[in-house]
DNA sequence: CTGAAAGCGCTAACAG
DNA sequence: CTGTTAGCGCTTTCAG
């Protein structure tokens, strides 16, 4: 087991040339091309892999990017995360992925990593609006794009979904469908996608007039996850008088909402359902479900190209995109 | 926008002390509790964040560790990285997650920047049984560990689960439901998971005797994947004389299955189906679905520790976990 | 317990 | 086009 490093003075010695001609090699810069073939040969010969870290070091800068997203186990996100491969594949940049779990303080553990290894760029789908902090990474000038969630005081670039209008489509749709008493289930407080998505489906509803049901009596907060929509969906139908339908803020939660229908013997459309976001695999479910598709991959796919763009400098404005959403009616809406 | 960096020389300065003293106290060195002290506000007024480029020049050593999974689509994988996760957590060890995509180029090239970066061990579920090469990294002296699927060639740890017997298990089940067609979905050719599951099915149905089928007609190699499966079950579907019974090799292959048997009409348990592997959210399907189920997260867990013991320089000999699976019966195998 | 000094492997001026 | 040189920021002997 041969623990022995190969470096690129060794390699400069077989090819009797000096390190900086072996870097240039390596680099791209003017060579001969018989001394860059004899230095490629040496390369292989020795089993030369250069040395990463000495590179940033040298660099200030690495070649990878991290993605942090808050749930490797919602296919939202991991869908988002293939966007970002996709787009760095044509470059020499590698991804690497860490999962916040959406907790701040994984997140700013990951955050410094991102730091101290020197990262080229981050992307970051935020744990929270107001935890979350950016500044040392944009204090030191490391390009940064928030993706799906938006850290409140952060001066960078953003990517997201028209969070309050899907939500106001969603309700207009149920409202018209026939369904009275409209519920929201949606996620933390203090998460922007959350607050939104709640802010579209009052502003449906105040809209709607006399159709408005009492405050917010049948809104919900949870977690974004299974089990918070599942105990959100409970507790509203233990309610004296339960809603006839629900908009659920994202597709984790549906599932667990339909769970939750299923067992007190209730399903849609009877109960109408309306998930923002696709629940996975949604093929199977009967009867289908009416959702607010979300573009997962295009988000992760143009955060990336962003991040990209200020990568190599580009000095224009920050920006932030904002992507569509669009309503795919099916049969969990069909009416009360 | 300050991209100035504060060093360890700047904290020396401002706390009156050397360098050298700076680095004792934040690697735990010997230093008057007064000196500390002063270093540590020191730091924190200048905000000084260490160099983990430098220091893992220094070291020849980074301190995150790189989990390596073929598809991060896959919420068995998921899970599985929430172990390594978790296991990492108690340590000062950081996880970044890569996504081969079932691709050897862009596993290679993940390989590549492991050792580049000086990782302290890696954890990969390879792409190939074959093309997978982990010499390089095994040459340097970094820590491998492979998890839930095994390269040929390869002198490391590994941990997996009981494939074939878990194969063997399942298809006895079918068998003794009264199904007697029985076919097999099983993952690409040289994936040892794919080929072991196959074993299973093979030798349950020899040792059945008269009830073994004729030669592989039932059998079909198909890419783990939701479409991959749909295609496979339709091919199926169109023989002559359809199998009565299907057992697919993994989770996602399992719901094109069912997509398939729906486009057609037929469902479980008129035709058997049982999935290796848990689909996600089964708790939706009716009826519901029988399955050998993985130990998915503890397979990472225990990956991880492993890779910890080594990190850690533990001598021991080079070992092969193996997790049992278990099989859960349900609606879906009820008998044709 | 503390400081000085020597690099880890690489790249980027700067001469030649 | 090529070699020499000087570090990037940190840890770790080695003296004191």
């Amino acid at each position: 087991m041969r623990t022995q490093v190969v470096t690129i003075h060794d390699v400069a010695r077989a090819a009797g040339v000096s390190p900086a001609t072996v870097s240039r090699v390596f680099n791209g810069g003017r060579v001969t091309p018989e001394r860059a073939l004899s230095v490629q040969q040496a390369a292989a010969a020795l089993g030369f892999a250069p040395n990463r870290v000495a590179r940033s070091l040298r660099k200030q800068r690495s070649s990878v990017i991290a993605l942090i997203i808050p749930d490797i186990e919602n296919p939202f996100f991991t869908s988002l995360a293939r966007g970002v491969e996709d787009a760095a594949q044509r470059t020499s940049l590698s991804v690497v992925l860490c999962n916040s779990d959406e907790d701040t303080d994984k997140e700013r553990r990951y955050l410094e990593v991102a730091l101290g290894e020197q990262m080229a760029g981050v992307i970051v789908a935020a744990a929270s609006q107001d935890e979350t902090d950016l500044a040392p990474l944009i204090a030191r000038g490391v390009p940064v794009v928030a993706v799906d969630r938006r850290p409140h005081a952060a001066e960078v670039d953003a990517v997201q979904v028209d969070n309050q209008h899907g939500g106001e489509v969603a309700t207009r749709h149920l409202l018209r469908a026939g369904y009275r008493r409209i519920a929201c289930i949606t996620g933390p407080r203090g998460a922007s996608t959350s607050e939104e998505r709640l802010a579209g489906y009052r502003t449906a509803l105040y809209s709607a007039g006399d159709a408005a049901p009492a405050g917010d009596a049948y809104v919900r907060h949870a977690d974004f996850r299974v089990e918070g929509g599942r105990a959100a969906m409970r507790e509203l139908l233990a309610l004296p008088e339960p809603p006839d339908a629900v908009f659920v803020a994202n597709n984790l939660m549906t599932i667990g909402v339909l769970d939750a229908l299923r067992e007190v013997g209730r399903t849609p459309p009877g109960v109408g359902v309306l998930s923002f976001g696709d629940v996975p695999w949604a093929s199977l479910l009967r009867p289908s479900l009416t959702a607010v598709e979300l573009p997962s991959y295009e988000l992760g796919r143009t955060a990336a190209d962003l991040l990209l763009q200020r990568i190599e400098g580009k000095p224009s404005p920050l920006q932030t995109v904002v992507l569509r959403t669009r309503l795919q009616v099916r049969e969990s809406t069909a009416g009360p």
